[in-house]
RNA sequence: GCCGGGGUAGGGUAGUUGGCCAUCCUUUGGGACUGUGGAUCCCAUGACCCGGGUUCGAAUCCCGGCUCCGGCCCCA
């Protein structure tokens, strides 16, 4: 039995990585001409940093271990905690706004599926330091562009976070995280008992979550006004931030205090709504939609997902929003906007035209290979072009077979004869032609 | 963690009422063909996912595991 690569991984032959890097230089083109400069991180990171981000039980789903000095260490599942670690430690000082992009790989222990694995890749943008509508309009247009640009047909929702949280006051802390996980699944029925039960049922969370298309942002507006006027006796300023797992740490008990901060924005819908506007501005379609949630534990305000046809049950390529996370990480809290975009799934979905450039083999009568090598030399270095040279002890006959078989565009042909005479054979592989130049004016033909 | 469907050379496959050296195509290496490729022919390399069990005998039946695919749970 050979050794068999890990549940989850997957190997890139040459086809693959050639589509993958030209999908990925495509989506690199798009950033740098936004403006963001690529940024890198480490591979691992220590576990608290995800685990500040996410809280505890984020070890279960990750690759967490020990290293020998007995230090905590995860392989990153994500890149947004990463770069904003980077920012917090070494560009807290760099002039605002902050433009950034990244493409890196990530692990998550979790059980593969079509569109998952344990080892995918992330490429993704953190515009970080602007509160407002224009930084957010940007981001998620820069989102739609990327996707758009790689031939993906996406469909873009975008939600507000503030609404859902200020009713989410309103209801007893402790139904909050089950509250929430009904919103997440879309399960409005069960909600809609929930609510009933807990006689919540005029907070109008029910057709927040129903209302979309054109009028969708007058009537958030209105439910935002009832909303504030029922919050004047609002009770006790007290606990957390609905989360799936409650718990009584510190992280949990920082990511309350914080999101309690952000409550004088809560319910700031004309921010929103700019930001709505701007996005037709840029021409990007977006289907208003306050069912997203995100998790909730650090979005603030902003959030959108973008997703495609064609992929199953994860059909989800691109997720982000408006975000502090700078103060949870030690920092002086900052606003960001930033996305992820799942790679993987991305590569599922495209098609990519471009193929690989066609080989010029270097054919050479065994005699005669040392020129041949030099040959080889001169054309690596003047041709955009691969370069190859029989390293098999092949005659001629059997190394024009190979250049055929790996496709090559050209052969030249170096014997003793060409040699003598400065000239050498250039072949065409498709048609058979030939014709005797010398080496600048091989070099000039296959050049163009 | 749960449910369902699969695993036969590098790739694609035939073969299960248990029974000859496991079929064919392709790929790869060599040769016919040591200064001109794609064709053809010949030769070679190469597989029953792993481990138990039943049996005179298992690719085939049974059990366990691994893994891939689809779905659920989860999704920072």
């Amino acid at each position: 039995m050979t050794i068999q690569r890990p549940r989850g991984t997957r190997d890139f032959l040459p086809m693959d990585s050639f589509r993958r890097g030209a999908v990925k230089k495509g989506m690199v083109e798009l950033l740098e001409r936004w403006g963001y400069q690529e940024i890198s991180t480490p591979t691992f990171e220590h576990l608290e940093l995800f685990t500040i981000k996410s809280g505890p039980s984020i070890t279960e789903e990750i690759y967490a271990f020990q290293d020998k000095g007995g230090r905590d260490l995860a392989l990153r599942p994500e890149l947004t905690a990463p770069v904003m670690r980077m920012y917090v430690n070494e560009l807290q000082k760099a002039p605002k706004p902050l433009r950034l992009h990244y493409f890196g790989n990530c692990f998550r222990y979790e059980r593969p599926q079509r569109g998952r694995f344990r080892e995918f890749w992330q490429l993704g943008a953190e515009l970080i330091g602007s509160d407002r509508p224009d930084a957010e309009a940007e981001v998620i247009s820069l989102a739609h562009d990327l996707i758009t640009g790689a031939g993906v047909n996406g469909d873009l929702h975008i939600g507000y976070l503030g609404l859902i949280r200020s009713m989410m006051k309103m209801i007893p802390a402790a139904e909050r995280a089950e509250v929430m996980r009904l919103i997440d699944k879309k399960e409005k029925g069960l909600l809609a008992e929930k609510l009933q039960e807990m006689e919540m049922d005029d907070l109008g969370l029910i057709e927040l979550l129903q209302i979309e298309g054109k009028t969708a942002l007058d009537r958030a507006e209105e439910l935002a006004e009832e909303l504030a006027r029922m919050g004047e006796d609002l009770p006790d300023e007290d606990s957390c931030v609905a989360s799936s797992e409650v718990s009584p740490t510190s992280a949990a008990g920082d990511r309350a205090a914080r999101s309690d901060r952000a409550a004088p924005s809560d319910l700031d819908l004309p921010h929103f709504r700019e930001v709505v506007e701007l996005l037709s501005i840029y021409g990007v379609e977006a289907t208003v939609d306050f069912q997203i949630v995100r998790g909730l534990d650090y979005y603030t305000g902003t959030v959108f997902e973008i997703y495609a046809t064609g992929l199953g049950a994860q059909n989800q390529i691109c997720g982000g929003g408006t975000y502090q996370l700078a103060g949870l990480l030690g920092g002086q809290e900052t606003n960001s906007t930033g996305f992820g975009i799942g790679f993987d799934r991305i590569m599922e979905i495209v098609t990519v035209d471009e193929t690989p450039a066609a080989a010029v083999a270097v054919v050479f009568v065994p005699q005669v290979r040392g020129e041949a090598v030099k040959v080889a030399k001169i054309l690596r270095h003047r041709l955009s072009a691969p370069v190859v040279v029989d390293v098999m002890g092949r005659g001629l006959g059997p190394q024009l077979k190979q250049a055929s078989s790996i496709g090559a565009g050209y052969a030249v042909i170096v014997g003793p004869k060409e040699v003598e005479a400065g000239k050498f054979t250039l072949r065409e592989m498709g048609t058979g032609s030939q014709e005797a130049l010398s080496i600048d004016e091989i070099a000039e033909k296959l050049a163009g």
